[in-house]
RNA sequence: GCGGCUGUGGUGGAAUUGGCAUACACAGCAGACUUAAAAUCUGCCGGGGAAACCUUGGGGGUUCGAGUCCCCCCAGCCGCACCA
C-alpha cells in the first residue's frame, strides 16, 4: 500500500455511488422521526465558492449524516438566492441576460458543493428566481398586502446614488451602501413598504422560545430596540396645534427648557405658510442644508450642534405652563418617536451640549450632579428637585408618578417605541421578483388575481435603472401596460421589484415540498418537517434575513400556513475566515483562497476536516495552508493504518478505554459544535495506534465510522476495503459503554500549598484518608513538608493539595 | 458613547461545575531510512537555568487551589450609533 492515497479517485469513486444509490435524500416515510439542518443558501456569484461556505456546510453536513446514522429521516436541502444585483450589474456591462448569468453560476456552484461531498438532497434543490418558485413569494406577498401588510408610502428613504436603488435602514452601513459603497442619501419617493413593526413585540418576546446562541438575541432585540415611555403632549401658544413628544423619562418634565423639532417635522411647513415663523428663511435655508447632507456626513458631525430657533412660535409646559421657544435641529430624527423631543438639557447629553452651543437655561431637577459641568443622565438614583408635586421622590417613583399624571390630565399617555422600521420593500431594479399589483385610474392599486401568478418578468435589452431612478421594467412598456384586472380599463403594473430578501424568507418551507404547483408546500409536509431543527449561518444576517424570515413566518403562522410560531429552533453561528495575514478575505487584499486549488492538492476530506480543525467554530480564524495540509497527512496517517492491521480481533480490552472515549468524546463534541476538539481526539486515538504498532480490524472500523461525517469518502474507501459491506452512512452510530471508561487507578496531582510537587498513582476506590496518608508519606513531598506542621489535607477528584506552615 | 466578543508558546488553538496550564496540530530542530532529496518513522520543542524559580494582556481581591469567579485598568475585533 503507498504511502498517501489518490483523495480524487476515491472522493469522485464514492460521490457518485452516493449519487446513485440515492442515499441522502429525504424520505417520504413520516412515521420516522424527523431532523431538519439548515444552511444559509448562497447567492450564487460570479466568483464561486468561497472558503466560508464549507465552513458552515460541513458543519451540518457532519451533524446531518450523525443524524441519519442514528436513525432520523433528514432533510439536509441545498438551493439558490439568485436575484440580485452582482448578477444583474454583470448583465449590465456584459449585455447577457441575467438569467442566463445565473443560470451559469448556478452549474458552476452545483459542482463546486457536489465535490465537496455534501450530504445535500439534491433532488429538493431550489432557486429563488425560477418562476415556478417566486409565483410563491409572490403569493405570499399579496397576502400581505390582502391583510394590510404592504403598503405604499411616500416617504424618505435611503437612496443609494451608485446603485439607484432604495434601501432599507439594514443595507445601510455607516451611511453608504452595504453593497458597492456608494453614497446613501435621502430622497423622498413612494415605495412598497411591509409593516414589520406591526410584530415587533412578538419578534422581541418569541425569542423565549428558541434556542439561539445569545448574541443573536441580543442583537435582535438591540435592533428592534424597544423603549418604554410616554408622549407628552405641549400646546403651542396662540394656536390649536399640539406638538407631541417621545419621552423615557416623564420625570424630567420640570426641568424642559426648551423643545426641538426634526428639520422634516410637517409643523415647519404649515407654520411657515400661515406667516408665524418670523425667521422662515433661515429656517427653510436650514431644511435645505440638512437635506442635502448624506446620512454619512449627518453622522459625521456628532459632535457639532447645529439648528435655527422657530421666532414667533412658544409651546408651553402641560405641568407647570411655563412658555418656552422651540427650535429647529437635525440631531432630532423625524424617523423615531414623533419627529420633535422636549429638551431637558440638565439630564440629556446631546440636550445639554444643544443648551450649551445656544445659550439656553439648563434647569437641574434630579440631584447627584453638577448640571454646570456635564449633563447628570443616571436615572438609577437622585431625589427629584424643582419638580413641583414630583419633588423629594426617587426618580423610579417620579417617572410612574408622572405618568399616572399624564394619564389623569389627558396631557400624556404611556407608550412603547421601537427603534426598528417598517421594511423598504420595493427595488427600481430589473432582477427581482416582480411585485404582482396593477395601477388603475379608477380603482387604485389592484393585485393581480392569485390564478395569474407567476408574473413573469419581461425580455428587455437593457437592464439598466433609467436616471430618474426608476426600473428598467419601465422602459418594457408592453409589458407595463395591461388592464385592470378589477374593471378592464387601461392600466398599469407596478414597475418596482422585490428586494432579494423576499426570496430567501421562505425558502425554507419550500424546500418540504419542493415541487408543488398547488401551494407554497403542503400543510402534511410542513407540520412534518417544520420547524428547522438546526440553522446555521452568518451573523451579518442577524438584523437582515434571520429577522426577515421570522416576520414572514409568523405571518404565514397567522394566516394559517405554518404550522409553528417560529421558523428555527435553534440558531448558531460560524467565525469568518479570514486570510493568512489575518485580514479579511477579499479580492482587493490578495488573500483569497479558492476552495477549487485546496480540493486538486489535497482533496475534499482534508479540506473538509481543516475547515473543522482550523479552530474554535464559532470564533473568526486566519487560513493556513500548511495546516490543512497538516490535515491531509493526518488522513494518510489513517490510511497506512491498513498495513497495520493486527491478527486479533474485537476491541482489545487494554485498547477498550481509548476507543471508547474517543466515541464518547467525539460523540458529545459534534453536538457541541466542538468539531476541533473531537478531530483531536480522533488524532490522538490514531497516535495510539502507531505506538502500539497495530490496529485490529473492528478498532479501525470504529474510527472509521466516528470520523466519516468529517471525512467521508476515504472513510467509506477504508470500510470498504476492510470488508465491511454496509456503506458506513447506513451504519449505526456507535455507542460507548461507559464502564470501560472508569479506569482501575487515578493518578493524583500531589500539591504543597497548591504547587505540585509529586505525582502517585492510586486504587479508584481509595477512602480518602488513605490517599491523604499515602501522599504524606511520599519522599517527595517530605522537603516541603518539614518542620511544617500540616494544617489540612484536601482530596478532591485527582488534586491532593496538602497545606503546611 | 452604548452593546457583544477576544487576549494562553514562534503560529492556530486545548483545558466539564474553580482542581496537574500549554492537549491536538502548524512551524522549527535533531536522529533513523535514502547515493541524495521528498515522503515516512522516532525524539525535542513556554522562559530561565546548576537549582530555585517565573509564566494564561496589566493591577488588585476571593479561595487550600484561579486561564476560569469578583473589582479596576489596557489592547484588539465585531455590531449599533444624536433612538429622546
Amino acid at each position: 500500500m503507498s504511502n498517501r492515497y489518490d483523495h480524487e479517485q476515491v472522493e469522485l469513486k464514492w460521490q457518485k455511488k452516493w449519487e446513485e444509490a440515492r442515499c441522502f435524500e429525504a424520505k417520504d416515510d413520516h412515521t420516522m422521526p424527523k431532523f431538519y439542518p439548515l444552511i444559509e443558501f448562497p447567492y450564487p456569484s460570479g466568483a464561486g465558492l468561497h472558503v466560508g461556505h464549507p465552513r458552515s456546510n460541513t458543519a451540518l453536513d457532519i451533524i446531518a449524516r450523525k443524524r441519519r446514522m442514528e436513525g432520523y429521516n433528514v432533510l439536509y436541502p441545498i438551493g439558490y438566492d439568485a436575484f440580485g444585483l452582482p448578477t444583474e450589474n454583470y448583465a449590465i456591462k456584459t449585455g447577457e441576460h441575467p438569467a442566463k448569468v445565473t443560470a451559469k453560476n448556478i452549474q458552476r456552484f452545483r459542482s463546486q458543493l457536489k465535490r465537496l461531498g455534501f450530504s445535500f438532497d439534491w433532488s429538493r434543490e431550489v432557486n429563488t428566481t425560477d418562476p415556478a418558485y417566486y409565483k410563491w413569494t409572490q403569493w405570499i406577498f399579496l397576502k400581505l398586502y390582502e391583510k394590510g401588510l404592504a403598503y405604499k408610502a411616500e416617504i424618505p428613504i435611503n437612496f443609494c446614488t451608485s446603485c439607484k436603488v432604495g434601501l432599507a435602514n439594514e443595507e445601510v452601513v455607516e451611511g453608504v451602501c452595504e453593497r458597492c459603497g456608494g453614497p446613501v442619501i435621502q430622497k423622498v419617493r413612494s415605495q412598497w413598504m411591509l409593516r414589520i413593526t406591526a410584530y415587533a413585540q412578538r419578534l422581541i418576546d418569541d425569542l423565549d422560545t428558541v434556542d439561539y446562541i445569545e448574541r443573536v438575541k441580543t442583537q435582535q432585540r438591540n435592533w428592534i430596540g424597544r423603549s418604554e415611555g410616554a408622549e407628552v403632549d405641549f400646546r403651542v401658544a396662540d394656536c390649536e396645534d399640539i406638538l407631541t413628544v417621545f419621552t423615557t423619562r416623564a420625570d424630567t418634565l420640570f426641568g424642559v427648557t426648551y423643545m426641538v423639532m426634526s428639520p422634516e417635522h410637517p409643523y415647519i411647513k404649515k407654520w411657515g405658510e400661515a406667516g408665524r415663523i418670523k425667521n422662515i428663511e433661515a429656517v427653510q435655508a436650514y431644511q435645505q442644508a440638512a437635506a442635502r447632507k448624506s446620512d454619512f456626513e449627518r453622522s459625521e458631525l456628532v459632535k457639532d450642534k447645529t439648528g435655527v430657533p422657530l421666532e414667533g412660535i412658544l409651546a408651553i409646559n402641560p405641568v407647570n405652563g411655563k412658555q418656552i421657544p422651540i427650535w429647529v435641529s437635525d440631531y432630532v430624527l423625524m424617523s423615531y418617536g414623533t419627529g420633535a423631543i422636549m429638551a431637558v438639557p440638565g439630564h440629556d447629553t446631546r440636550d445639554w451640549e444643544f443648551a450649551k452651543t445656544f445659550g439656553l437655561p439648563i434647569i437641574e431637577v434630579v440631584a447627584g450632579g453638577d448640571v454646570d459641568k456635564e449633563a447628570y443622565t443616571d436615572c438609577g438614583s437622585g431625589k427629584m428637585v424643582n419638580s413641583g408635586f414630583l419633588t423629594g421622590m426617587e426618580v423610579e417613583d417620579a417617572i410612574e408618578a408622572m405618568k399616572d399624571y399624564l394619564e389623569k390630565e389627558h396631557i400624556g399617555r404611556r407608550k412603547v417605541n421601537y427603534k426598528l422600521r417598517d421594511w423598504v420593500f420595493s427595488r427600481q431594479r430589473y432582477w427581482g421578483e416582480p411585485i404582482p399589483l396593477v395601477h388603475c385610474e379608477k380603482c387604485g392599486w389592484v393585485p393581480l388575481p392569485y390564478d395569474q401568478l407567476p408574473l413573469t418578468l419581461p425580455e428587455i435589452e437593457n437592464y439598466e435603472p433609467s436616471d430618474d431612478g426608476s426600473s428598467a421594467l419601465a422602459r418594457a412598456t408592453d409589458w407595463v401596460h395591461t388592464t385592470c384586472p378589477k374593471c378592464g380599463v387601461p392600466a398599469e403594473r407596478e414597475t418596482d421589484t422585490m428586494p432579494n430578501w423576499a426570496g430567501s424568507s421562505w425558502y425554507f418551507l419550500r424546500y418540504c415540498d419542493p415541487h408543488n404547483d398547488k401551494e407554497l408546500a403542503s400543510r402534511e409536509a410542513l407540520e412534518y418537517w417544520m420547524p428547522v431543527d438546526w440553522y446555521n449561518g452568518g451573523m451579518e444576517h442577524t438584523t437582515l434575513h434571520l429577522l426577515y424570515s421570522r416576520f414572514w413566518h409568523k405571518f404565514l403562522y397567522d394566516i394559517g400556513i405554518v404550522p409553528t410560531p417560529e421558523p428555527y429552533q435553534k440558531r448558531t453561528s460560524h467565525g469568518m475566515i479570514l486570510g493568512e495575514n489575518g485580514d479579511k478575505m477579499s479580492k482587493s487584499r490578495g488573500n483569497v483562497i479558492n476552495p477549487d486549488d485546496i480540493v486538486q492538492e489535497m482533496g475534499a476530506d482534508s479540506f473538509r476536516l481543516y475547515e473543522m480543525f482550523m479552530g474554535a467554530f464559532d470564533q473568526p480564524i486566519p487560513w493556513s495552508t500548511t495546516g490543512a495540509r497538516g490535515c491531509r497527512r493526518f488522513l494518510d496517517r489513517v490510511w497506512r493504518l491498513q498495513d497495520m492491521l493486527s491478527s486479533q480481533e474485537g476491541i482489545r480490552p487494554e485498547m477498550k478505554a481509548a476507543v471508547h472515549g474517543t466515541i464518547k468524546k467525539v460523540s458529545e463534541d459534534y453536538e457541541r459544535m466542538k468539531y476541533n476538539t473531537a478531530i483531536a481526539a480522533m488524532m490522538s486515538l490514531v497516535n495510539e495506534f502507531y505506538a502500539k504498532g497495530d490496529v485490529t480490524k473492528e478498532e479501525l472500523h470504529t474510527l472509521l465510522t466516528i470520523l466519516s461525517p468529517v471525512s467521508p469518502h476515504i472513510c467509506e474507501e477504508m470500510n470498504e476495503i476492510l470488508g465491511y459491506e454496509t456503506p458506513l452512512y447506513a451504519t449505526a452510530w456507535p455507542t460507548w459503554d461507559e464502564s470501560a471508561l472508569v479506569q482501575e487507578s487515578i493518578e493524583y496531582g500531589v500539591q504543597v500549598n497548591g504547587k505540585v510537587r509529586a505525582r502517585v498513582s492510586l486504587p479508584v476506590d481509595m477512602p480518602k484518608e488513605e490517599v491523604e496518608a499515602a501522599a504524606l508519606a511520599l519522599s517527595e513531598i517530605q522537603p516541603f513538608t518539614e518542620g511544617k506542621t500540616v494544617r489540612k489535607v484536601i482530596v478532591v477528584k485527582n488534586i491532593v493539595n496538602i497545606v503546611a506552615n
